[in-house]
RNA sequence: GGCCCUAUGGUCAAGUGGUUAAGACAUCGCCCUUUCACGGCGGUAACCCGAGUUCGAACCUCGGUAGGGUCACCA
């Protein structure tokens, strides 16, 4: 048995959308978890969708996700180019090869004639008016200077099927299967053609793409069969959609991966969220680190059916990422969005990353969730009234009064020392330690909702701030 | 239209002839609690339809239906 070979092809068009992005992790993760290598190839054959910078980011979105590929443009492992414009020149010497083989021959139809073929769905098939042609003829027209392109020749009463790894047994009657264009006119090849071509000097051993190749794969398997080459193993994967009818799409920039990180996401989560979009580990695991995914990784644990993208979920998984982080851990990825949401303020960045952490799913939901820090000042009465708290306005006030006056000489502003100071201050003066809480978390914020309760909220603001927006919300209050 | 493929709750999904048809997200309720979250407990909710095979079918077969893919000198 020899090594196992996979590879990654995108081309550089525009953004990576997760889809893409899942193809290439379970190329990766089957590459891996065989002990093979995992090639990176650049497919920049259309020069007319090719979009500036996009090659780039394909090397930025593969480095963040963590899927490092053994062989590709900058890492040469023998197989080189790795980048398709790069190897343009041996495309047509295969196809004349394959002229030789009996599997493809010359074709001088022009435009009109082909088009004439259509049927009445608009559908043309070529009617393989060339494949006859003989040698002379051949010969003639190519001398002649005849504009001239490369079909395949695809056996007459066969029926070409193989395997896949998800969907078992696949078969096409040849009477079904078109003599393809090979190589173009501009002696340039197909898409197909180069693909194939490729992946056999590359030495890839599993092609893993998606289904739109399914039901041509057959027609691939001829090209090889005609050059006496060994067909690869194939591993087709169902699309990820946008919707139930829609599958994600690259040019609307549908979930893109730059897109999610840019939001907050972590790259690992969406990374674990795709790998899940289907397929299942046999424990259902749904958490799982890159080793452990390549670890986990089964071909039968791939779903055939097509799976709907659903950001919420992926929320999810992000926050029990960030639940799992030390409290360092998430100060230091939320640190700018932090300094973003409170910029010109004195308070206690580490505290309030404390806060944070166990109330978002995504890092950019931060900032909203601080805001209330600079909206002091929109005092309201009503929100000191609260029938569960037993507190109401008479209560309030007394309530900011003990805890003012407590914390005003209070020198150990820790967790421990507000709390214990605020407690121990209630109860000498009647007063249940909720109702302090509430009041005082109210009287430092103006706010119905935050995140945290008082003592919480005193540390996030520390003793300065504290007591005068206390003082503050003191005044209001007794003149009520 | 031809050919290929798919079909379990709203979503992701386990399930491979006998199950009270898992689990997760979402949703709803309760508990915890200094508001909010976190955490804990519980609820609602699914085998596309119809025939067959079988003692027995979500699972096997056939046929519908619905959806997707593909039929380029695009990649």
């Amino acid at each position: 048995m020899s090594e196992v070979r996979t590879r990654f092809a995108p081309s550089p068009t525009g953004f990576m959308h997760i889809g893409n992005l899942r193809t290439g992790l379970y190329a990766y993760l089957f590459a891996k978890k065989n002990g093979g290598k995992f090639i990176l190839r650049i497919e920049d054959t259309d020069q007319e969708r090719k979009v500036e910078g996009a090659v780039e980011m394909i090397y930025r979105t593969l480095d963040k996700a963590g899927i490092s590929y053994d062989e590709g443009p900058n890492k040469d492992g023998g197989y080189g180019p790795y980048v398709q414009t790069e190897r343009m020149g041996i495309y047509k010497r295969y196809a004349e090869e394959l002229v030789r083989l009996g599997g493809a021959y010359y074709c001088f139809c022009d435009k009109e004639r082909l088009a004439s073929l259509k049927d009445e769905n608009g559908v043309a098939t070529y009617d393989k008016h060339c494949r006859n042609l003989s040698k002379e003829e051949v010969e003639a027209k190519l001398k002649a200077g005849v504009p001239y392109v490369i079909r395949q020749k695809v056996p007459e009463g066969v029926v070409s099927e193989y395997e896949d790894m998800v969907f078992g047994k696949i078969s096409v009657d040849s009477a079904d299967i078109e003599d393809g264009v090979l190589l173009k006119s501009d002696g340039l090849p197909t898409y197909n053609f180069a693909n194939v071509v490729d992946d056999h000097l590359m030495g890839i051993t599993h092609v893993i793409r998606g289904t739109e190749y399914l039901s041509s794969t057959p027609k691939y398997n001829l090209i090889y069969d005609a050059f006496g080459w060994e067909r690869p193993k194939y591993m087709h994967l169902p699309p990820i959609m946008k919707d139930a009818q829609r599958k994600l799409s690259k040019r609307y920039g549908d979930a893109n991966f730059e897109d999610f990180l840019a939001k907050g996401y972590l790259p690992q989560a969406i990374v674990n969220y795709i790998a899940l979009l289907g397929w299942c580990p046999k424990d259902n695991r749904e958490k799982m680190t890159m080793r452990e995914m390549i670890e986990a990784f089964d071909t039968d644990g791939i779903s055939k059916s097509s799976s709907i993208f659903d950001e919420q979920k992926m929320r999810w998984l992000n926050g029990e990422y960030l639940k799992a982080m030390t409290d360092e851990e998430f100060f230091e990825v939320a640190k700018p969005y932090i300094d973003g949401a409170v910029e010109g303020m004195d308070v206690d960045e580490f505290e309030l990353a404390k806060l944070m952490r166990t109330r978002v799913d995504v890092l950019g939901e931060i900032s909203e969730k601080l805001a209330f820090l600079k909206e002091f000042g929109n005092f309201d009465a009503n929100m000191y009234v609260h029938q569960k708290m037993k507190v109401d306005l008479d209560v309030a006030k007394r309530a900011v009064a003990v805890a003012l006056e407590a914390l005003r000489g209070l020198e150990d502003w820790s967790e421990d020392g507000v709390k214990e100071c605020v407690k121990a201050a209630a109860e000498q003066n009647g007063l249940k330690g909720g109702q302090v809480m509430f009041s005082m978390r109210v009287a430092l914020t103006d706010a119905a909702v935050t995140p945290g309760g008082a003592i919480e909220m005193a540390l996030a603001l520390k003793k300065r701030e504290s007591i005068r927006r206390l003082e503050v919300s003191l005044a209001k209050l007794n003149e009520q």
